[in-house]
RNA sequence: GGGCGCUUAGCUCAGUUGGUUCAGAGCGUCUGCCUUACAAGCAGAGGGUCGGGGGUUCGAAUCCCUCAGCGCCCACCA
């Protein structure tokens, strides 16, 4: 068979991830085995795969497909998420594509457009994840807003309605002016702004007598000695709601305006002024305009002085009719408006520029409005009570575990939960308001007419007295219930696969949705279940541009998985991201790391050409195959248990670059190069089994990270039954013996004259396929090596010697001389200038060591160990000086 | 304004409780090779006073203090 020198992925990955799902090989059921679970984060279903998903979802992969090849009953549980107020957008803005208004729409026709939406966009991203190679267990794909998923969420609202954790009231609220939404506190992203402070005059209603203008007053006149205070605000378009101005009581400078009342410019109403501790003294003129519907800290104020609260805007951030002035007009435009209105009324003091923080809504990007309305809460007190020990005492481990101080401090400075949005597309709240506007909460309408009937103790009430809330849940108490709701653990709770696959194993997902999702995963977890849902969360970093910055669609510096995938294959793009990618990390990008992980692959195809080109032969085992071997098991034995322990600390690139220099280094560079037969002759048969055995193992390791590659070629080598696949054959790489050390330090040693030879042969010009003479100072202590090196350092004979010849370029390793014979080459002076320097290199050395061993403190402070190391060092580095020495004596 | 983290070779990062032969890896760079698996390759080489300063210690990249720079999270100063 003639292979090409490339590996070509395209026609494998397809072959095999179609061979993977003909074959039931993701699928997962409950039985003897010890099982291994992940549920995917889910993504938007209406979602399209970005590097972000890449590297989550690959690093899953690599998990559960490690898992799976370790023997364990290997689950991962893929699914989407309806991803409420993104949706619906999306939603929204398909409809006025079309001229529709959702305002001019029912709910019921809306949440058709919705789920034809969801049936035609919905899943895309699954199948996009296929190509990244994820082993998901399709069978069980599931859905936010699926059946199962539904019931299991209204069963828990209602269950922590009854318990008392779910209230309704009246409340300031984030208000998202264009989803038309409240929202939850983590839904807003304060960012920095360049904007401005405007001072406005409010002139006082009342004679300021000169008797109450007392030492340190600052008193404001017009023109006409009319006295006014000054107001500093950043949003002068809210006047309309001012309903009163507060000063500190303690601040000299305003003490003239106590009692007063003032004017608020254009509006012309006649407010009080207040006092409160709450006005910073130092700030703007230490008088705050209040504005107790549109500000939370005004609302606070508000309530504590009974001030009436004037909400003049419409959902949509338009002036409302209760504001009076500027009625219909967009917030913003208003703003601009009322500047200028402000200044031609005289009524502008200055205009300062002003760096504030502004709120915006994470899915919107627009400033959010806050706004008092009814919504349903969480209590929160009582999760973070349940949810905090078990991540602080470690029964639930964060990779890395900085993100435990993050968590903690959310949960102890935690706020009731805002749960309702008047959104259609999601879980509708249940409950059901009664003519009187009562109302009770029930999981099917039949149940809330028999409470409905109770608690009024109306028995005439009928279905259609009845009226349900018509808010819809937020997406994050749906997603809250996954790891249980995905086994139906809500529903039936004693059912048999989630006795068995709950609490899953490991979770991973980004810190940005740390209190959104993870944190209230572990609150439902312990309420629900009592138990902990995941035993670990990796937390991925950001994947960012290889100048470090965000990836976005604006900056174009995004580029699409699947093109990537295109170009370089699922694998090489996998090793490309997992390359970079220790946790928490942002990973920074760039293709080259691809290039990498592409020409991996391409090592890996030619080590199979190589191997598979082999014509073998019975006959004797040369002893260099066999010490070959040997040393190649017990390398394979040293390094499997590096992995190993890399995997135990979630660090994958590490585990990765363990194995590729494993396969690059040592298999290719060395093993392979050990055993390769003369050109045209035949391999020894049991030699070539050892090394395909040896392939083998190294196929089974890196398959978590290059799946595709490796199942071709594990196939490729050796008659498979129809439906065997690498990934179900279990395999073992044993613990690290303890005659491996002497195998792995010989062939350290033999690979070090090795590599001195070539350094030789490289810095005098020797071709390579030139022959050349060693010779050995006293004794070779490698004498089994003898064949093996002259064959990797194409030498002619090794010779022990007495003496060093003259002629000959020196070199040691460690204590052992060694002389490449080199006829009429060798510059003497030059040699011996060399030698020198590292005679005197070593002679400074061991006066380092000779005065930590003369010093008192260190030979009776530091642990004998270390010492006998030193005192070790120090008879290693004479020998090796008294070596030199000799050389450069023979150098004359 | 609080809290957390980072700063080690040109780049991206390891460096576990302070102590194995003057700090490691990958990529990139340089030199030489189209050697009959792979030029998407092979062989070799160069490259760091571990951000600055101070301290503790027999011994510090590692612990403490301090300064500087960068990043993230949280927070109602209009």
């Amino acid at each position: 068979m003639s292979l090409s020198t490339k590996y070509n992925p395209r026609e494998v990955e397809d072959k095999w991830y179609k061979y993977w799902e003909d074959n039931s090989l993701f699928k997962s059921k409950p039985d003897g085995r010890q099982p291994y679970t992940i549920v995917i984060p889910p993504p938007n279903v209406t979602g399209v795969l970005h590097m972000g998903h890449m590297l989550n979802e690959t690093i899953q992969d690599i998990l559960v497909r490690r898992a799976r090849i370790r023997g364990l009953n290997a689950c991962w549980v893929p699914g989407t998420d309806h991803a409420s107020i993104a949706t619906e957008a999306k939603v929204v803005a398909r409809l006025s594509e079309r001229n529709i208004k959702k305002s001019d729409l029912s709910r019921e026709e809306f949440l058709k457009y919705a789920w034809e939406w969801k049936e035609e966009h919905g899943g895309i991203i699954l199948q996009q994840l296929k190509r990244v190679g994820a082993s998901c267990d399709w069978s069980r794909t599931a859905f936010t807003m699926d059946e199962e998923r539904s019931r299991s969420v209204i069963k828990v609202f209602v269950d922590l309605f009854r318990k008392g954790l779910i209230y309704r009231g009246v409340r300031m609220v984030n208000w998202d002016p264009k989803a038309l939404t409240a929202l939850s506190d983590e839904e807003v992203i304060y960012k920095e702004e360049h904007s401005k402070l405007y001072y406005l005059r409010y002139y006082v209603k009342e004679e300021v007598r000169p008797e109450e203008i007392t030492e340190g007053c600052i008193v404001h006149r017009d023109d006409k000695g009319r006295c006014y205070a000054v107001v500093a605000t950043t949003r002068p378009e809210t006047i309309m709601g001012d309903t009163a101005m507060c000063i500190n009581p303690n601040d000299a400078k305003n003490t003239w305006l106590k009692g007063k009342h003032v004017i608020v410019p254009l509006v012309g109403r006649e407010i009080p002024v207040i006092q409160d501790d709450y006005v910073d003294t130092e700030f703007g003129t230490g008088c705050l305009k209040v504005t107790p519907a549109h500000d939370v800290n005004d609302y606070m104020l508000g309530e504590k002085h009974r001030l009436e609260s004037i909400d003049i805007f419409n959902p949509d951030g338009t002036i409302s009719e209760e504001g009076g002035l500027y009625v219909g007009m967009d917030r913003f435009d208003v703003r601009r408006q009322i500047e200028k209105d402000l200044v031609e009324a005289g009524l502008m003091e200055k205009v300062e520029d002003y760096i504030n923080n502004v709120g915006f809504s994470e899915r919107t990007n627009v400033p959010i409005e806050p706004k008092l309305s009814m919504q349903w809460f969480v209590k929160m007190k009582h999760f973070a009570d349940l949810a905090l020990p078990p991540v602080m005492n470690d029964e639930i481990r964060f990779y890395p575990t900085k993100y435990k101080n993050t968590y903690r401090h959310w949960l102890e400075n935690i706020k009731d939960w805002c749960i309702s949005r008047q959104l259609w597309w999601g879980h509708r709240i249940p409950a059901y308001y009664l003519p009187d506007k009562s109302f009770v909460v029930a999981e099917t309408k039949e149940e809330a007419l028999t409470l409905a009937r109770q608690q009024s103790g109306n028995d005439a009430l009928q279905m259609d007295d009845l009226k349900q809330d018509e808010d819809a849940l937020d997406t994050w108490f749906s997603s809250w219930l996954w790891p249980i709701s995905l086994f139906d653990g809500i529903t039936d709770p004693g059912n048999e696969e989630f006795k068995y696959y709950y609490p899953t194993c490991d979770l991973v997902t980004g810190p940005d949705i740390i209190f959104f999702w993870v944190a209230r995963m572990i609150m439902a977890g312990y309420e629900y279940t009592g138990k902990m849902p995941f035993r670990n969360v990796y937390f991925t970093g950001i994947v960012r541009d290889k100048l470090g910055r965000k990836m976005s669609k604006s900056l174009g510096n995004s580029p699409d998985p699947l093109e990537l995938i295109d170009k370089y294959g699922a694998d090489g793009v996998r090793m490309g991201l997992m390359l970079a990618a220790p946790a928490g990390n942002d990973i920074l990008y760039d293709d080259a790391l691809c290039e990498q992980g592409r020409n991996f692959c391409n090592k890996i195809w030619n080590c199979f050409r190589l191997i598979e080109g082999w014509q073998s032969a019975e006959g004797v085992q040369s002893e260099s195959d066999k010490i070959a071997l040997e040393w190649f098991d017990a390398k394979l034995r040293e390094v499997a248990a590096v992995v190993e322990d890399h995997f135990s600390k979630y660090r994958l690139s590490d585990a990765l670059m363990e194995i590729y220099r494993l396969i690059t280094d040592e298999f290719s560079g060395w093993l392979l190069e050990m055993v390769k037969p003369a050109y045209g002759s035949p391999i020894n048969s049991e030699t070539l089994q050892g090394v395909k055995k040896n392939f083998s193992s190294l196929l089974h390791m890196l398959h978590p990270f290059m799946p595709f590659i490796t199942e071709e070629l594990w196939h490729a080598m050796a008659e498979r039954a129809d439906g065997e696949s690498l990934m179900t054959d279990t395999f073992e790489i044993g613990d690290v013996r303890n005659q491996d050390k002497q195998v792995l330090s010989d062939v350290a040693h033999m690979k070090a004259i090795v590599q001195s030879v070539r350094a030789v042969r490289n810095s005098k010009n020797i071709a390579q396929k030139e022959t050349l003479q060693l010779q050995v100072l006293g004794e070779f202590i490698l004498g089994r090596y003898e064949e093996l090196i002259k064959k990797m350092a194409n030498l002619e004979s090794i010779a022990v010697v007495g003496e060093k010849s003259s002629n000959a370029v020196p070199f040691m390793v460690g204590a052992h001389e060694y002389f490449v014979l080199l006829e009429g080459q060798i510059d003497v002076d030059a040699e011996r200038e060399k030698a020198q320097a590292e005679l005197s290199r070593l002679e400074g050395f061991l006066a380092g060591i000779e005065k930590k061993l003369s010093n008192e403190r260190f030979v009776s402070g530091a642990p004998e160990a270390v010492v006998a190391l030193e005192r070790k060092k120090k008879a290693d580095t004479l020998e090796k000086i008294e070596a030199l020495k000799k050389s450069i004596e023979a150098l004359q």
